[in-house]
DNA sequence: GCCTAGGTCCCGTCT
DNA sequence: AGACGGGGCCTAGGC
């Protein structure tokens, strides 16, 4: 599971155990140690000389971590080309990409150790509450919403972007329902006033387009807007109240039984 | 700077590890090895048996990595308690925190390797080319929008959000600047058009208000929605053209000087 | 605490 | 490729 662990490796085997392993793909390499790092693409950054761990993962995407928070320092979501070279006495890590054009360069001043990591295949994943399981959901079981809705389309591609619902209500009239999984934002107001003028657009002058935001809860500002603009809200609990019991697994929500 | 390395540890030693390096909050935890996830929290998630890469920092931030991808497959980016408890023979790791209320927790089957690396504090870290620093360089050359501009506010709150800038034209009318440091999308018409009706409605009826958005680009459906609403694009610079030239860093952006 | 908005956002998805 | 929106987004800043 160890495929190499080097400690205090000089620039010239450091630059090797970087290249043979990123360059098989199949492993996770890290380094930790004295480094600085620049970043030169769509911004641009430098990091003094300080202890950081980098990470080198099989699909070459790059981290490079400080000693707090969840994101790093800096990064690189996948590389077109990954090297080390030894450089006046010190090992450097190249990491590019074209499309954007982007580079990070780390000098290892003092790397303290080296670590290959084979991680095999990881088992499935599954992800319950998000914005397209609720989606699926109000889709099958339209009266969440309002009774005698029907929901008529799913993702319905408008100009101004993708309509959660399409539907109409028990008059004939249509609807937009723009969803979210959590409090609604006067963000969530925007899209769906935008979406509901290009459904009005499209439709014979005069026809009546509702616009109804569906969400467990929205904001103040955003209540007041969605009003001023003759829209409306639901309240529809996405992930419902849970049975916090720490250490345990909980009933899933009644929205998604 | 190694402060601890386990190999195969027993669930009873790695639990005493886990423990004793997580509560000094002076090292970086990492732990790799067949292990199953659980999250519970805004969402759900569940991770079948897998080899994953679990490290803990110096603040009780926790992630999770698999062997492919930038982010994380599971993580906590602060934690108000992170223990670790052997339970029916294996050791489990068990990080939870309040508002929200969210809970991850590992189970690790097979550990093989368990680390503790003391980081020793950063250096310096500067980021150049955000908004923010556009916003700066603007506020002070207000020409670069257009001559005759003068800027009355920076972050100017409204009901609606943060004005970029608030300025003056050389006409004397109110203009709404919002600033994008990449390609301008629909949202920032959307951002836009609010912030300058929020305008609209404190000033005397009838007071034009003009809205520039200025960006390095801008979408074409962002335009065409920009025009429809009367209001304005105008193309900034975030950073040009870099010279780029891989291995060497890169002249500063004229905007930047 | 609520709310807004930026981010080297990343990521999937669809045109 | 461009474009759009979700995300357990995270994080900073204002109130």
């Amino acid at each position: 599971m160890i495929r190499q662990q080097l400690l205090m490796p000089s620039p010239e085997d450091l630059a090797d155990f970087l290249n043979r392993h990123t360059r098989s793909r199949d492993c996770l390499v890290q380094v930790a140690g004295l480094a600085e790092v620049t970043y030169q693409g769509r911004a641009a950054s430098t990091a003094d000389v300080g202890t950081y761990l980098v990470v080198v993962k099989q699909d070459g995407s790059l981290q490079i971590h400080h000693p707090t928070g969840i994101k790093p320092m800096n990064w690189q979501p996948k590389t077109d080309s990954i090297t080390a070279r030894v450089d006046e006495d010190v090992c450097m890590l190249l990491a590019s990409r074209r499309s954007p054009e982007e580079l990070v360069q780390v000098v290892f001043l003092e790397p303290q150790m080296a670590l290959a990591l084979e991680l095999a295949q990881a088992g499935g994943f599954v992800l319950r509450g998000s914005e397209a399981e609720m989606q699926q959901t109000l889709a099958e079981h339209p009266e969440l919403i309002e009774p005698g809705l029907r929901v008529l389309n799913r993702e319905l591609m408008v100009e101004s972007g993708g309509i959660d619902l399409y539907a109409r209500d028990a008059q004939g009239r249509y609807v937009v329902v723009e969803l979210k999984r959590g409090r609604a934002t006067q963000h969530a107001v925007s899209q769906l006033a935008r979406y509901v003028r290009s459904v009005e657009g499209k439709l014979p002058a005069k026809a009546v387009v509702r616009g109804i935001l569906a969400a467990p809860s929205i904001t103040t500002p955003a209540r007041l807007e969605l009003e001023n603009r003759g829209l409306e809200f639901r309240e529809v609990s996405a992930l419902p109240q849970a049975t916090a019991a720490a250490g345990g697994p909980v009933a899933q929500p009644s929205l998604f039984d």
